[in-house]
Parts: C-alpha cells; sequence; structure tokens
DNA sequence: TGCATTTGTTTAACATGATAAGTATTATAG
DNA sequence: CTATAATACTTATCATGTTAAACAAATGCA
C-alpha cells in the first residue's frame, strides 16, 4: 500500500493549514472566523448575492452558510433584501458596518499574503494555482 | 485587490473536497468519519503509538482526537494500553476487529484512488506532491 | 384551477475544528 | 524531599462540516 504520509487530501490540507495559520490571528483579533470573512469577501466580490449563490463562491455548505448569515446579521454586518418576483430568494449584501470593517481587514490580509508570494515565489506559486485548478476541474468533469 | 477567486487556501480546500467526494461515500456505507479512518490508518502505519504522536500523523487537533478516539474506543476498533513508566501516555492501538476493518476498506479506497491517478495523470500528481511538500515545509521553515 | 413536483432555504442531529481552561502526572530547581 | 513548572491529555465552549429531513414558495401539468 502507498505510504500513508503520500496522502493527496493530507497533504492539501496540510497546505492550506499552514497558510490560513498566517491569516487566521488577524482575523480573530477582529471576531471574525475563516468561514465568516469568506462570506464577506465573497459579498465585496458579488456585491449582493442570494444565498445559493453565496454559498457556491465562498465554498459553503447551505446550512453551515445559514447559520453563519445568522450571525452575520446578528452582528449587523450584512442585510438581507426580499426579492419580489421569488420570495424564497433573499437578496444578501454588506451593510455600511460590514464594508468598513472589510476595508480595514482585506489590505492587512493582503500584506501577508505576499509575504507567503515572497517566501515562496510567484513562479511556483502561480504553478501549484494551475495545477490545483486543473485537478479540481479533472474531478468535476468525470462525475 | 487580488481576484476572490484565487485565494489559495480556497483552491486547496475546493482540491481537496473534489477529492474526499469520491472517497467519503465509501467510509460512510462503513459508519466512518474521514478523520477516523485517518487514525486508523495512521494506528497500521505505526502500529500503535501515543495520542500526541497519533495527533501529528492524522493531521488533528488534540481535542479532536480526544473525542474521535472515544467513538472508536466504544465500537471496539482501538484499545488504549497503559505505558508503565509514565501514565500520562496510552499506546493506542488497533483491535483484531480495527484491523479487520482496515483490511476491507483500505483496498477499495487504494482502488478509488488509482482513479484519480488515471484520470489525472501521475506526472501531474507528482509535480502536485512536490509542490505541495515544498510549499508546506516553505511556510513551515519561517516561523 | 388543482395538485404533485421541483427548487431554495432552513432545521435537526451528530461529528469535528479551534481556542482556552482544567486535570493528572512527571520532571526539576532549590 | 518538596514546591514549582512543564508535559500529555482531556473538558468546555462556540462555530462549522456533513447528511437527512422539513418547509415554504414556485413551477409543471392534467
Amino acid at each position: 500500500m502507498r505510504d500513508f504520509k503520500h496522502s493527496l487530501p493530507m497533504e492539501l490540507m496540510r497546505a492550506r493549514e499552514a497558510a490560513m495559520a498566517r491569516f487566521r490571528p488577524m482575523l480573530r483579533d477582529h471576531g471574525l472566523t475563516e468561514q465568516q470573512w469568506r462570506v464577506i469577501r465573497a459579498l465585496v466580490d458579488a456585491g449582493g448575492a442570494e444565498v445559493g449563490e453565496l454559498a457556491r463562491k465562498s465554498c459553503l455548505l447551505a446550512p453551515s452558510l445559514t447559520r453563519i448569515l445568522q450571525h452575520l446579521e446578528a452582528r449587523s454586518l450584512i442585510k438581507r433584501t426580499q426579492n419580489s418576483t421569488d420570495n424564497r430568494r433573499a437578496i444578501i449584501s454588506l451593510t455600511a458596518s460590514g464594508r468598513r470593517l472589510f476595508n480595514k481587514i482585506g489590505p492587512r490580509l493582503e500584506s501577508l499574503y505576499r509575504v507567503i508570494e515572497d517566501e515562496f515565489g510567484m513562479e511556483r506559486l502561480a504553478a501549484l494555482y494551475t495545477l490545483l485548478a486543473e485537478f479540481y476541474e479533472t474531478l468535476q468533469a468525470s462525475r
């Protein structure tokens, strides 16, 4: 049997964890989890989105997103706007307070990211991105 | 700002999830979570280990591992052997039942893994492994 | 129109992730 | 020796992951 140390899901997880360890403390300083930040960032990117769309963009399962939106709404970082043509779909968007939080945290995370770019190198990082995207596409295509 | 879609942690997560989606149903058929399987596999690999060592090998946080070991012990898949020289450390090992379960599941997961090898290609997979390991080492080295 | 089906979202239940705090045991300084 | 610190786990707490089931609104069709 293949060596346990060479389990691909484990390697992907370890790499991800090594990166997140750089980002998580700052998010925590602002009372945000990694997943909550992903939602905020997806909302900035999309400027308002339905729950399902948001789940795809932030790579979260619907039940997790439901809970996260409840938390963010309780902190007044997001708001819901009813869609008049389909009452099942609500449009989620950031509040002014949510945008302020993003503007405060975003640049700091970017600079942490640049440190990683410098340490690992832009070329290898680009190669990694490419392989990861291809891997994902390959596995999705054959389902 | 960098495009949201090019967040490295997200790409790592998506790739991992695409792979795990292939394995998880079979594990579930045998009543195992992905994490419980990692523990079992680490125990086969090590043939008995302390809790801390097991946490490192299976990439689990200690509190998670504590709970998982409780579950596995309740199902009689693992057992604890007290270390006579240090009563804090218990040696965890598989029971005969645990080994049987591993022997039943292991080969099936291997064959699923080979499908991925075929689809994505051994060379690119090897390149991905290498980049991931280098990435992890780079980020660990500078902490 | 009436109603079964489908779609979008939420709940529920159990397991794990992440951080902090607690407990028992061993090592160590004085 | 003994008080203290360090070590190895475990608990506790809150948030999310995962699956199944519930729910309401919208759609398709007889």
